[in-house]
DNA sequence: GTAATGTTTTACCAATCGGTCAAATTATCG
DNA sequence: CGATAATTTGACCGATTGGTAAAACATTAC
């Protein structure tokens, strides 16, 4: 008889972690395309080539699979804002930052995508982790950046609403690629693109956070 | 008997419009925050408070609904771009472009969630629009930016990058609404968050785009 | 008022939804 | 090998999906 599913955490089988990371692949295909709702188990199932019962085996619900989808993609998400360093140089840093979200969106554009459209959808599975987590270590960035300020090394500004806007400059890549590439059209859509929003955007911040500005 | 709903256009009912009127602030709400896979005939109509047979005598299928709210939506929300003057001092041009976009984005999340959605599920429905009529329009704003910066007017920078960036940053205080209201709190939440928004903004581009930079 | 038109409701449909169950099958271990 | 545990399947469930048919009801035009 099969073990009872709660128990299964104590030792996992090759087909387990093989079986599990397809559904997980092909889950991601599928949320990212439809959000949540808009996706069915079905869909899932075939996307990884297996029955919808046979799936079922190894997650129980659709919210099984979405919930440890979001907190993987969650984790690396953040990688890039938590290498964020106090000690570095300010000018580096943003743009080292800029360049690694930059490289995440075209690298990872369905998991950034999955990240939207939970957030679009007004984040009804991870408000807690927004409230307590992301926010707790954009707070200890948004600080640094403060003292960056203080010390006359980038000019005052929010600290708060450049982390925003980075994120949205960069994930505007990977959460609106169909608009890009259709407003860029066919000859400038190619991956240069990444090439020149980094030129643009290091362009943009630099400048924007130089000293001695009005 | 009911007049076939093809030929309906030819005289409208004072009914059929506030209940047209109905059924579309109805289905932006729910369009808006689930996308439109994950919203339902059912949701729209008890939204609208009517029947769904009700609901579908007005508009033949769910398609339709969206469709036209799509169509709606697209016009207005290029409203700003197109009122990009190019004999406008470039300075006050973009800084009256941010202001525009962000008090969109606060007056009007919702259209702005639904073309989100529409896009990152990657515009089905619109496809043609972007790269038709909207592709022209930025094409020829991108024209008028490119002009400035020859004349020494603004930085030389990508045009598109320039727009793509000031669309991201502005539609996500829409979009990302939740998220941004997790990481800034209670406290700094309130709508101040948007005038916070467009003062970093401004000192972001007006510095960023300021000729004579490296 | 009445006839024609416009609107709403009730009852319904086949397809799909998330999920269960028991039986059949396959892998693993001694 | 045999036994035991792990995996897969097919058949099925009640609820919900997008949408229809026809009749009841309301409104308008004459």
């Amino acid at each position: 008889m099969a073990i009872p599913r709660a128990a299964k955490t104590q030792r996992r089988t090759r087909i387990q972690e093989e079986k599990e990371e397809r559904i997980l692949e092909a889950a991601l295909d599928v949320f990212s395309s439809s959000g949540f709702r808009g996706s069915t188990i079905d869909q899932i199932a075939d996307a990884a080539g297996m029955s919808k019962p046979n799936l079922l085996y190894y997650f129980r619900t659709k919210e099984a699979i979405h919930r440890q989808l979001i907190d993987r993609v969650l984790f690396t998400w953040l990688e890039p804002l938590r290498a964020f360093d106090a000690e570095g140089d300010p000018e580096a840093e943003i743009r080292s930052y800029i360049r690694r979200k930059l490289e995440m969106a075209r690298d990872f554009p369905r998991e950034s995508r999955l990240f939207a459209n939970e957030i679009l959808q007004g984040a009804p599975h991870i408000e807690d982790e927004l409230k307590g987590p992301l926010k707790e270590l954009v707070d200890e960035k948004a600080e640094v950046i403060r003292a960056w300020a203080r010390a006359g090394k980038i000019a005052a500004c929010d600290p708060y609403h450049l982390i925003f806007s980075i994120w949205a400059t960069t994930q505007h890549y990977a959460d609106f690629d169909v608009q890009v590439r259709a407003v860029l059209g066919q000859e400038a859509a190619g991956e240069g693109r990444f090439e020149d929003a980094a030129r643009f955007l290091e362009q943009l911040y630099m400048n924007g956070l130089r000293v001695g500005a009005d």
